[in-house]
RNA sequence: GGCGGUGUAGCUUAGUUGGCUAGAGCGUCCGGUUCAUACCCGGAAGGUCAUAGGUUCAAGUCCCAUCACCGCUACCA
């Protein structure tokens, strides 16, 4: 029977630091259903990657000293470093620095400019003039610069834009036609109701305020902005554009993207607009998984309390983590990660349950038959619900594989795990050993054990390739003898076969001593994380001191550009319909003018009456949930809140200098 | 503020189009067993299915409201 070519990928990570439990979870999902698709015999192609451009990666390369490639290069072998320990069997690694991509991206973005799907306008955004950086409003952290904590302003620059609005027709039809298109389908909803009901707008794809990017080879000054330069990606490392591959036939669509959630949308709006411009098929589906949370809350690298995948896997061995990984949490949604879960699965599943049945039947075997079953065997009745549990395991196992269920397709194989104990308790080998009369009885016995798990084995083997493959040596079967096609035919197994008993599968692990050790672990790196986080601060603060004179100091006449007055508040209320407005009557003098003002958090209306306070008095005017606002007035952030600076005594109208 | 989601035994959770005496795993307690990694097997306790209403012969499941948490998104001139 011929299958079809089977493509999956993985996000391509940002090599921006060194990638966590996280980026494992995603990454052995994928690779367990790249696994599972090979083990039915498709060819498969499984891309993962790195994305390497952009402002970040800059300016962390700044800091250390080296070059962006220097940077990245170093974290990049990390990655790699990394799949390999882990077993990731990624037929190809994408990083979006190689020159095949970059030569791509460069032909799509002149594709695309010429035929009008790509225009050059003007790009508004806030910008952060220390860290000379453009943010989205989207990106701002309390409304300041996400790097550096300070004001933003706004600015403009010029920039190219996608024409993503001329596609929203067809991506509504795409959502219509495809329910199934996007999972879970929550996230169908959310990007439906939130972004493409609204309106899509243009996107932007050229940034000038950095150069770590890919030129635009029409207009040099211009970088390819992210999402042209990573998206495209899944079709280079095809040959898409490129002489470097070329099975671009033979893969595309994608079968599935697996993503995080906190990419859904580019790929499930901007990456089919752009293959619609580009008049490609679309991928098959996007599938949004779930993020591991922490104990504790989110994982954070200042708070300490980050999962090292490498000391985990190093410390339980790798498939232990892989299989905990998919068997603890549904794919589609979030997750906790704590040390007792982790252990709690090790101990019930792996080391109870699987790897004590392993280890019990292959030692009955030598113990009772010196390693070599007779071929002389009796059957009986009792024999019936276990055989048939393993006969329909395969086939009820791959249907819940296809809908990428992996934690269920899990419980189905230990479920019949946990039958086989059962079924040894049932048959109690040892009583019938003690009556060479049972010994036809007895073999039987042992052959059904055997057949069980080496059924359970084939299909643990996406999950688990090297446990698989200690089994299958276990339990004697030859390699032809435990693929997909014999996973579903009971009796494979040759009734002589012989076993070869190896060491403990999964070490059972003390729970109380070993989660001692991980919580003292835990409190030494928060600790080492609290230090290195007061360094920081300080070296900030003293950086923030020196700032001012040196980098970034203005003269007089940029200070003289604004105009402060005072003004009196003669009247306050709530702006309707927002949680943090107040809208302000003032007088300047004999001026009246309307301010918004974001305190509504910290301030009574009634308290700002009769207030004076400093005002910017020729900002441009602008409307905040559909109140004009014509200036701003002045206010700190001190740590306990927001604080108006109040200058009460002042006559309003005074001019500030 | 808008949209979406979640809320079921101590913990993690399954419950398709309404029909169950609400299942399962872990943990706890009791019993059995000894081949095995102090493991395995059996049994028990433990749930007013977030709260308050409604529709229905029948509601964890549908409708309304409320509360809590989470996600996306908008707004801090």
């Amino acid at each position: 029977m011929e299958k079809k070519p089977f493509y999956i990928t993985t996000p391509i990570y940002y090599p921006s630091a060194n990638l966590h439990i996280g980026h494992c979870y995603c990454t052995v999902a994928t690779d367990t259903m790249a696994r599972f698709k090979r083990l039915q015999g498709h060819e498969v192609m499984f891309l993962t990657g790195t994305d390497e451009h952009g402002q970040k990666i800059e300016d962390k390369a700044k800091e250390a000293g080296v070059t962006p490639k220097e940077f990245v290069d170093k974290i990049v072998s990390g990655v790699k470093d990394l799949w390999k320990l882990m077993n990731i069997s990624n037929d190809r690694f994408i990083r979006t620095t190689d020159d095949y991509h970059v030569e791509a991206v460069q032909k799509i973005f002149e594709r695309l400019k010429n035929q009008g799907d790509i225009y050059k306008s003007v790009y508004k955004g806030k910008y952060c003039k220390p860290c000379e950086s453009f943010w989205t409003e989207t990106q701002l952290v309390d409304g300041k610069c996400p790097d550096c904590g300070r004001e933003v302003v706004d600015a403009e620059e010029e920039a190219y834009f996608f024409r993503l609005s001329k596609y929203a027709d067809r991506i509504i039809k795409l959502y219509e036609e495809h329910p199934d298109w996007l999972e879970p389908a929550s996230r169908a909803n959310e990007m439906m109701n939130n972004f493409i009901k609204p309106g899509l707008e243009d996107t932007c794809v050229s940034r000038t305020t950095f150069s770590w990017g890919i030129p635009v080879t029409s207009d040099p000054k211009h970088v390819v902005y992210v999402w042209i330069d990573a998206l495209t990606n899944y079709i280079t490392a095809l040959g898409y554009e490129n002489d470097k591959y070329n099975d671009f036939e033979k893969f595309w669509p994608a079968d599935v993207h697996f993503v995080g959630k906190e990419i859904v949308r580019f790929h499930s709006i901007l990456w089919p607009a752009m293959l619609m411009a580009l008049d490609l098929p679309l991928p098959k589906k996007v599938y949004g998984h779930g993020w591991l949370l922490l104990d504790g809350g989110k994982m954070s690298k200042s708070k300490g309390n980050v999962v090292d995948p490498v000391f985990l896997c190093e410390r339980y061995g790798v498939d232990t983590l892989r299989y905990f990984l998919m068997r603890e949490f549904p794919f589609g949604s979030d997750g906790t990660f704590s040390n007792e879960a982790l252990i709690n699965r090790i101990n019930a599943d792996l080391a109870n349950d699987l790897g004590n049945l392993v280890s019990r039947t292959v030692s009955m075997v030598e113990k009772y038959f010196g390693g070599t079953l007779p071929a002389e065997q009796a059957a009986d009745p009792i024999d019936d619900e276990l055989i048939a549990m393993a006969s329909g395991l395969r086939d009820k196992y791959e249907g819940i594989m296809e809908s990428y269920a992996f934690q269920d397709g899990l419980i189905e194989i230990f479920k019949v795990i946990s039958r086989a104990n059962k079924y040894i308790d049932e048959t109690a080998p040892w009583v019938l050993a003690k009556d060479e009369a049972n010994k036809p009885r007895l073999a039987r016995v042992m052959y059904n054990l055997l057949e069980t798990i080496r059924i359970a084995g084939v299909l643990l083997t996406p999950f688990m390739p090297e446990s698989a493959e200690k089994i299958r040596v276990q339990i004697g079967a030859a390699e032809e003898q435990y693929n997909w096609e014999t996973a579903g035919v009971y009796g494979t197994l040759p009734a002589d076969v012989t076993v070869c008993k190896g060491p403990a599968l999964f070490p059972r692990i003390d729970m109380n001593k070993e989660i001692a050790f991980l919580e003292d672990r835990m409190a030494k790196q928060v600790k080492e994380a609290e230090k290195a986080a007061k360094k920081a601060e300080k070296a900030a603060k003293k950086a923030a001191k020196e700032d001012a004179p040196a980098g970034v100091a203005i003269g007089i006449e940029d200070f003289a550009k604004v105009e402060l007055k005072t003004a009196k508040i003669i009247a306050c209320e709530p702006v309707k319909k927002s949680d943090k407005l107040l809208c302000l009557q003032v007088e300047i003098g004999e001026e009246k003018r309307q301010i918004v003002s974001g305190i509504a958090e910290y301030y009574k209306p009634e308290e700002m009456v009769g207030k004076t306070v400093v005002v910017v008095a020729n900002l441009k005017p602008a409307k905040l949930r559909g109140v004009e606002s014509q200036g701003m007035i002045l206010a700190a952030d001190a740590p306990e809140g927001v604080k108006v600076v109040f200058v009460d005594g002042i006559p309003s109208g005074c001019k500030i200098r």
